[in-house]
RNA sequence: GGAGAGAUGGCUGAGUGGUCGAAAGCGCCCGCCUGCUAAGUGGGUAAGGAUUUUCAUCCUUCCCGGGUUCGAAUCCCGGUCUCUCCGCCA
């Protein structure tokens, strides 16, 4: 959420910036609420106060043995009572409606975020590598790894309906090579912290990262005990330090985990899901930073390299888009978007996101830190970004690096973690 | 799953109905002193919010939510979490 001082004095700016992300704020109805709500509390407040000094004079009476007075006191706190209650009610209601209110306003895009409101519009910050030879005709995912028996989708179903994977044999394993080759990049040469989560969170974790009341529905729940299935590591990351005062030596503070992340992506189906464009269950390694606010624009280019580099070492050709404020998401104030090449079904697809959210999501989960022992605690940025998201990755790889005559050669990067260098029909079959 | 103990400020930890937003210590900040990154010494130091009294006044907050009371860190009820013991278990 925004801070409220900005609401109520720059509300143009609040709203301009609402527009640019075209989406319809309430600030004026935030407004007039807050205002009502704040007379409100002004009044509870003095009848509070008048009510406390009634008390600490009875309690005098009291030690004075004048039984009398104290109980005209007495009387006299009754009505002051009923009023608090009253008022109390009007004001908790005014509260609620400014908070629901301010759940719909969305933080403000930088000014040279660019204008628009749809994908056309976003701009094109950077390109790597090339598209391979064109002229090539390249087989989808799906059938490299039908052929080379890597994932079963027939099976996966059986289990668990649509939208799952089953890895098999060598392609199990290239799975989790290509896992464990990112983990241990950002957090062996680019100087993250390796954090592993729990998959599950309470609910109120999901509110702090502002992913509910917004998105019920998005999600994984458990029955019985009111957990929720991360849709992202973000999720645990965020909230890690919710409600705490961060050391200010700590910061920049930059984690990575490797997780996997559950969402029930309702109402997605039919449209690009198939192979393993679009799954309930993926895993991302992702990055995750705490900074001070003056340090969080330079952090978010570095962490957007961190990622981007993982698909040079790869050689995977790609694009980083800069979000036009149409496409950008609720509560960051720049994103990028990196995406992949798919040479089978020539388009690119979006494989990280990479967002500052400036204060945002600090103001929300409570997380300050204190330049030093003498000034007040101030919020944190936090910044976080895909490094990356696996299948599309995974689909991407075969569709590149298998040659005309069906075998997939490895990348170098993940031959290690493989133990052979190639995959081919006569390899590895599961039965 | 059963039994017990606990949750207090940046940290440790006192406090069982009013003068407690809260002792003491640590840490931190500002002085003083000392001939040398130490010791001593004096003072300051919770957060959030409202108010065009803004080096001020007031409100809220001692895990969370209810309740008793004129008045709750303190008493009662419910919840969450932590620790110890037992049980179970990869």
């Amino acid at each position: 959420m925004l801070d409220r001082n900005l609401i109520r004095n720059n509300p143009n700016l609040v709203m301009q910036g609402a527009e640019k992300k075209r989406v319809n704020a309430p600030v004026k109805e935030w407004i007039e609420t807050d205002r009502d709500y704040r007379a409100t509390l002004k009044e509870l407040e003095a009848i509070r106060s008048e009510l406390n000094d009634q008390s600490k004079a009875i309690g005098q009476l009291i030690s004075q043995g004048k039984k009398k007075e104290v109980e005209q006191a007495k009387a006299l706190t009754k009505e002051l009572k009923s009023k608090i209650n009253d008022i109390e009610e009007e004001a908790r209601a005014l509260e609620q409606k400014v908070i629901e209110l301010e759940l719909q306003i969305p933080n403000i895009p930088q000014e040279s975020v660019p204008e628009g409101s749809s994908e056309s519009d976003n701009q094109i910050l950077k390109r790597w590598g090339e598209k391979p030879d064109p002229s090539r005709l390249y087989k989808c995912h799906w059938d490299v790894a039908a052929s080379l028996s890597l994932f079963d989708q027939e099976r996966a179903s059986k289990i668990s309906g649509s939208g799952f994977a089953l890895y098999t044999g060598l392609g199990a394993r290239l799975q989790r090579a290509l896992s464990q080759f990112m983990i241990d990049y950002q957090t062996r040469t680019r100087g993250y912290q390796e954090v592993y989560p729990s998959f599950m969170v309470r609910r109120q974790c999901l509110v702090g990262t502002g992913s509910l009341p917004k998105f019920e529905g998005d999600f994984y729940q458990t029955k019985d005990d009111d957990l929720y299935l991360i849709p992202t590591s973000e999720v645990p990351l965020t909230n890690m330090y919710a409600d705490e005062i961060i050391p200010s030596e700590k910061l920049t503070m930059k984690l990575a985990a490797l997780t996997s992340c559950f969402r029930r992506e309702a109402g997605a189906a039919g449209k690009d899901t198939r192979g393993l464009l679009r799954l309930h269950q993926f895993d991302k390694v992702e990055l995750f930073k705490y900074t001070k606010p003056e340090k969080s624009d330079e952090e978010l280019e570095l962490l957007r390299v961190d990622a981007e580099s993982v698909l040079e070492l790869l050689g995977i050709h790609y694009r980083t888009m800069l979000l036009c404020g149409g496409e950008m998401g609720f509560s960051n104030i720049r994103q990028y978007d990196i995406e992949i090449w798919s040479p089978a079904m020539e388009k690119y697809l979006e494989i990280s996101s990479c967002s500052n959210f400036g204060s945002f999501q600090a103001r929300r989960a409570n997380i300050r830190f204190r330049r030093d022992g003498a000034s007040k605690p101030e919020f944190v940025h936090t910044l976080n970004g895909s490094g990356l998201a696996l299948p599309r990755l995974y689909a991407v790889l075969l569709e590149t690096y298998t040659k005309e005559d069906g075998t997939f050669v490895i990348p170098e990067p993940l031959q290690e973690y493989m133990g052979v260098d190639s995959i081919s029909l006569s390899k590895e079959c599961l039965v």
